[in-house]
DNA sequence: GCCTAGGATGGGAACGTTCCCATTCAGAGA
DNA sequence: TCTCTGAATGGGAACGTTCCCATCCTAGGC
């Protein structure tokens, strides 16, 4: 009695079945059909279909050390900037044939270094970090094993490699820009815990030399934790403390969340006290009058990143010196942004469309 | 001269450095490690962390055919649902060891082939199906094959597999009753495209038999395109045809969005038109005065999957019998479902919190 | 003192590929 | 007729593991 199924059928089954050598059907499993006979292409193809044949990755793996796999580490999956990101780093790979092995951190640099540990242990042929904490050892010594590596997002400033994201420098000029032209004058930076994480350090570094340069404004900065009631907090006392016209800039769509719920729960109406938040997010045309937000180009920033890859693995010999990929953000002009002076606003139910200018 | 840097180092390696067999290393590497001597213990463990060893889980597929790793076929890895179920899975995954190949297909059937391909190309030993079309031929080989699958969220008729997700009936009269009890007599339901998807076609089938079983509920149901302008179309022309108190029911989250947007284009108050979504979003109690929905418990549905798998592949001998689990939705009341008939309500901010009933 | 049990250890054959080399063969050039 | 070329094909050795069997050794029982 055959207990076990029919498992997977091999390289050999099918050459046996197609009455042909397996370098022959490696070839035609390999891209190398066209150095095969018609006929001989015949047979194999004939044969593999009728066995349900299919290469096991693994074995190629083994073999060549090319495992068709890349890595990415992702610091919080559940923030939807990265999943747009690794939409695109997932559009790049299907591209290039590549499949794409994502690990969870959960902002864990725990987690960080035992998935780091795993993805390797798979022969990953590349890697897309986007690290919370620093395994900045561990990836040290990966890029120094030439495996190809690029940051994404968030980088560590003692590993000299790739890096792929927004520039950041950039997106604050913007929004201060903004803010700044809409009549707001008092400005509060709110971010997530700052840490280790490079664009929360660059976007707030920014904040505090362009408020430096420019007298007319005057800035605070805070980094509360966003779960419970310490957002609501600060902007109250922020909110106490600064003359008007007051505005928030959110380091990133969490924060942007959670400052509405402190606004909402503050009785405040938005544009009255002006919000920009840097991430685009789903509903941000949904709550009246319309949330402004630089977005990013997550989509681009993906594939960015796996060009990046790519172009590490085609060079392979020579060491290209690291290269930076920085992209622009987009501004999308809402209701939150525009300064009303009304005491009492009419309760429009705005659209959320763009005004042409 | 050393062209290629230091490759990884290899189980014979560390044996040779440690004077020890590469049947030891191998027992030390997996779980066997008590059966070794102290002394040869520490042996190879100091070898390998001179060599920084890491063993090739190529190479350990390939011979037993224990890849460790887990396949996840996504649908749509944009919709946050999917993104918070993937979550629950990829934690009971760490849990047991093992590793989360992610495929997401975009709701195309052609994709959906050919990431199941690529997914059995790497052996995993276990796939978490969440699909939208209806791969069922291949999937039915798999099964037979003996590979462990489980359906999850949306199932596939014709495949007597286990299923994992919503009980979806239950939403459905959750949905209703609270609708109903809040004063709501006629209801929209509004579906994206039900297509093959199951619980779009379980939802509104439950909607239309609970409908004919109640006269004093009218109803009907749609499901228009989400981009552009149809949704708009649909809800205007439902309001325009049905009297008063009227209620839109959404199937999921991104209908949740649309309609929103919808409602608020046609300047419509919500509590005025009540709405309620299935599916929690993070946004839900920010768009005033809060919308209502029924909420899935994500993390529980990916883990219930894992552990579906994680039976079966104990069981891996006799035959158990398909089981579904069905997990029942929470209920988070708010402003949208409050019935108003003032026809100016007060510009209430109101706070998101759920009230105590 | 011999036999045996069983714990510790090691040798070698897979696993399913790829890839470096043959080997075969037909036709062209001498 | 003989060699030479190059295209088509095949054989066999890796790749880094696991796992089935030895083999060795130390004690304990007689």
């Amino acid at each position: 009695m055959p207990a076990r199924s029919s498992r997977h059928a091999t390289l050999l089954e099918v050459a046996r079945e197609a009455n042909a050598s397996k370098t022959s059907v490696s070839r035609y499993f390999s891209g190398e059909r066209e150095r095969l006979s018609p006929a001989l292409q015949r047979r194999i193809g004939e044969a593999a279909r009728q066995l349900g044949y299919r290469p096991n990755q693994m074995a190629r793996g083994l073999k060549g050390g090319r495992s068709r796999l890349l890595g990415m580490l992702v610091a919080d999956i559940r923030n939807p900037y990265s999943v747009a990101v690794m939409h695109g780093v997932e559009q790049a790979c299907r591209e290039r044939g590549l499949s794409l092995l994502v690990a969870n951190t959960d902002n864990d640099p725990a987690q960080e270094r035992t998935h780091l540990a795993l993805l390797t242990s798979y022969r990953v042929e590349g890697l897309v970090i986007n690290a919370a904490g620093s395994p900045t050892h561990e990836l040290q010594d990966l890029a120094e094993q030439g495996l190809p590596l690029v940051l994404l997002d968030r980088w560590l400033e003692e590993l000299d490699a790739d890096r792929v994201g927004l520039d950041n420098a950039l997106a604050v000029d913007m929004a201060i820009d903004h803010l700044s032209a809409q009549g707001y004058r008092h400005l509060l930076f709110l971010s997530e815990p700052v840490g280790q994480a490079s664009p929360r350090q660059q976007r707030w570094q920014r904040f505090e030399q362009r408020l430096a340069d420019e007298p007319a404004l005057n800035g605070e900065r805070h980094d509360p934790p966003l779960d419970g009631e310490a957002v609501q907090q600060v902007v109250g006392d922020f909110l106490a403390r600064a003359n008007r016209p007051a505005a928030l800039l959110c380091a990133n769509g969490n924060v942007t969340l959670a400052a509405t719920r402190a606004l909402q729960a503050l009785g405040i109406r938005l544009g009255e006290v002006g919000l920009l938040g840097i991430d685009e997010l789903d509903w941000c045309g949904l709550v009246p009058p319309g949330i402004t937000t630089l977005a990013q180009p997550t989509e681009a920033i993906g594939r960015a990143a796996v060009q990046q890859l790519q172009a590490r693995l085609d060079d392979s010999g020579s060491t290209l010196p690291p290269r930076r990929t920085l992209f622009p953000p987009t501004l999308n002009e809402r209701g939150s942004t525009r300064l009303t002076t009304f005491d009492k606003a009419p309760d429009n139910h705005s659209e959320n469309a763009k005004e042409t200018p």
